[in-house]
DNA sequence: AATAAAAAGTACCACATGGTAGAAAAATGT
DNA sequence: ACATTTTTCTACCATGTGGTACTTTTTATT
């Protein structure tokens, strides 16, 4: 998969490139900068940068697959009913300290709607996955006890995540207003599901969310 | 207000430049779109175009006002309780015969959080205003009768919104799979609001959809 | 130290971008 | 018929765009 092993130096130069990638793209969305923006705020020349991703299109797929990964990769294995829901109620909850992750999301994600756009694949089997994998949290919940109206659990999941797309986007244009945590909190409630709440200060944890560069500096 | 009284022969042109920057703008953005192609579109040089509006930034804004009042417009005037949530759902119903407006504002609104963007006011007012009036709305209703869960009628408000949000972006990326409708009438429901349902084949109302290229051709 | 490979840079390309200057053409008012 | 205003165009500009061809520098391997 990686054609240059990490030890090589250009492994540093290429996570140095992706976290510029991420942060621009998060600022202005993928039509919005250049890739010499990106190259410049990287400290190299854009045909640098070409060098290590081909095209504009691969750095942002790579940027995509990288901030994705540390968020969803965990989700594949093991984790039944309520343990996926606070897992994402987690993830959202810390999102509050990183929104350029939010803001990578909800910009490119509507400009994948586009069938031409680079991340459109992406960005169609995200969904379907955050959807199937949500879908079983909630039909194994449903099944210990039925929720008060009637609703399929894969609707539950759909809802689920479009309320988080949403109140993420509302977020975005008035921060103060809009609390995404608490309010899926009440939404699960609704449905008859309790998770039990994070965590109000949350500790850092490196391990986790390194390499997110507005809680560890990249240089 | 209007410079140039529609009488005038630019009145015209006008209107056409309107509906071919909203048919790319809703294809491919505000940044993905130059005012090239949306002058080609109506048939008349770039300049031409900004002759009538002054730049680019000017031609957006006067886009989503133009399509942003046909729907909001009458929102502002004496609808009460369940009427304004029944008339949103209605709109949103006939959405799926206009996918152009529900693109342009998926797009648009992701876009222009950021604060530089020339559609920001535009559109932290109108969550705004959405956000009070369906608040107002769910005032109403749970005061008829309280909602299942402990949910303040301005929550609920956001909550409608950004799942309507949320699904649409979910309805661009996999239209077969989505039903915008049915979720956010289900949604209610789990809030004690039962809505009358919508026709399920919406007759066409011209007085209410004209100037939707979807379907009412321009020429 | 020599050699191969990777990384980075300079120069360039064809093309697109939003916007301006000034003139020609068309519509309008009297 | 005339003068005025509105509309539209051609030409141009400075800048930005993603990407290529080719060269130089750096790095790792032997």
């Amino acid at each position: 998969m990686t054609p240059t092993p990490p030890t090589r130096k250009g492994g540093q130069t290429r996570t140095r490139i992706i976290d510029s990638a991420f942060e621009l793209f998060a600022e202005s969305g993928f039509k919005g900068v250049s890739i010499r923006e990106i190259a410049a705020n990287a400290h190299i020349s854009h045909v640098g940068l070409l060098h290590h991703f081909g095209s504009k299109d691969e750095l942002l797929l790579e940027v995509l697959r990288r901030r994705d990964s540390s968020d969803i990769a965990e989700l594949r294995d093991g984790a039944h009913g309520l343990e996926v829901l606070e897992w994402a109620l987690h993830v959202i909850h810390d999102n509050v300290y990183r929104p350029g992750i939010v803001s990578l999301f909800v910009k490119v994600s509507s400009e994948a709607t586009d069938p031409e756009h680079p991340a459109h694949v992406f960005f169609a089997d995200r969904y379907e996955l955050l959807c199937t994998v949500a879908g079983r949290a909630f039909a194994e919940l449903f099944a210990e006890s039925p929720p008060p109206v009637d609703i399929s659990p894969l609707d539950a999941a759909r809802q689920f995540v479009a309320l988080a797309d949403g109140l993420q986007l509302q977020w975005m244009l008035a921060p103060d207003r809009v609390t995404t945590y608490d309010s899926l909190v009440v939404f699960l409630r609704t449905l008859g599901i309790t998770p039990r709440p994070a965590p109000s200060f949350p500790e850092y944890r490196p391990g986790v969310t390194a390499g997110h560069p507005e809680r560890t500096p990249i240089r």
